[in-house]
DNA sequence: ATTGCCTATGCAACTCGTTGCATAGCAGGA
DNA sequence: TCCTGCTATGCAACGAGTTGCATAGGCAAT
């Protein structure tokens, strides 16, 4: 439902073929929506069919030919539309949330490790993110519309991963005074 | 994959019949992880073949019969197993982000109404969580293990509201920034 | 009296998303 | 030289998740 409108809005920002999409949606998009390439190509095939998206095909010498897409103006009509009409709450899916209940009927401190590899990760991501942020909006008051939207939606990650990390070590910590309390 | 593990974590927290475990499912443990009856009842069936919980016939009158699942010793060992292996980062699809880029190729203002709606919803939730920190968790000192563990994930939900709080209202001076300067 | 909602389970059909594999030439390192 | 990895697209099969509908009696309100 909502990939093609990710898929249109990353066309409209830039065009690109399936394979270039799909690491498009590995890193920047990738933040808010995740796509394989399996699914961005069968979605681009049906935006074509629809008539949302045009294709050109790229010969090139010594690689496979590519086909290069664009945003075509039913496409842009169909998010337009889509904007105006509300979505649902996010559904959200947080396993280290039911890891966490679960340790309950377990040994707390067998998920310390398990725990500690997420804040690492997500301290890496904040550092990366806190980069681009350095990188690609370094003077906040000379942005355009749509750079001021992306740097909103890269705050929204910023303070995402930095709430994260606070919570993790909260975690962390509930975790070792249990285990504290628990000399098997 | 994972419902499972959810749905053993509830069930040892209390036994109950498919229905019920829905409706847990729209309540608590739905801040981390949703599912529908349907879904419940298949995977339901496929742990009792599995023996990873047993179901017990209870009669009623007026109303249909209902199953009793409780977990059994297999899926306790089950879910000690799963505690133990790494879980990959949680996929995230953010349709609002989706939606607030998508603003650049349209016009920002249309975005402010359903944004104001999102910042309801998480404002409503961030009361629903406060109320019931209140009513579960009085007294912070006083909690056994099982307590200490919902507590800091009902923590991390409380914080994701804030956070989310603060990042709307981010979002919404952006908004209408934008649209102030964009007199069509 | 009818309408609508609640309990309780389930089938059937569908879409969404993932995984494994295949092709095919080129570049770089062990 | 072989192995790995990159570009570029795609098929096939599967599993996860959603939606619509069905049954079937009870309760409460209009």
């Amino acid at each position: 439902m909502a990939l093609e409108h990710a898929i249109l809005v990353s066309l409209l920002e830039q065009p690109g073929s399936g394979y270039e999409l799909a690491r498009r949606f590995d890193r920047s998009i990738g933040r808010f929506w995740t796509a394989t390439h399996q699914q961005i190509y069968r979605v681009l095939r049906r935006m074509e069919a629809d008539g949302w998206v045009a294709a050109q095909e790229v010969p090139q010498d010594g690689r496979p030919d590519k086909k290069v897409y664009s945003a075509a103006e039913a496409g842009r009509a169909a998010l337009a539309a889509w904007l105006r009409e509300p979505v649902e709450p996010e559904t959200v899916r947080h396993e280290l949330a039911v890891k966490i209940r679960a340790a309950a009927f377990d040994d707390p401190a067998a998920l310390v490790s398990e725990v500690e590899r997420h804040r690492e990760g997500h301290a890496a991501l904040l550092a990366r993110y806190l980069h681009g942020e350095q990188r690609d909006f370094p003077d906040a008051t000379a942005l355009d519309a749509r750079q001021q939207l992306q740097h909103v939606v890269l705050r929204g990650g910023i303070e995402y991963e930095r709430m994260t990390l606070a919570w993790l070590d909260d975690v962390l910590a509930t975790l070792r005074r249990l285990a504290a309390n628990r000399p098997t």
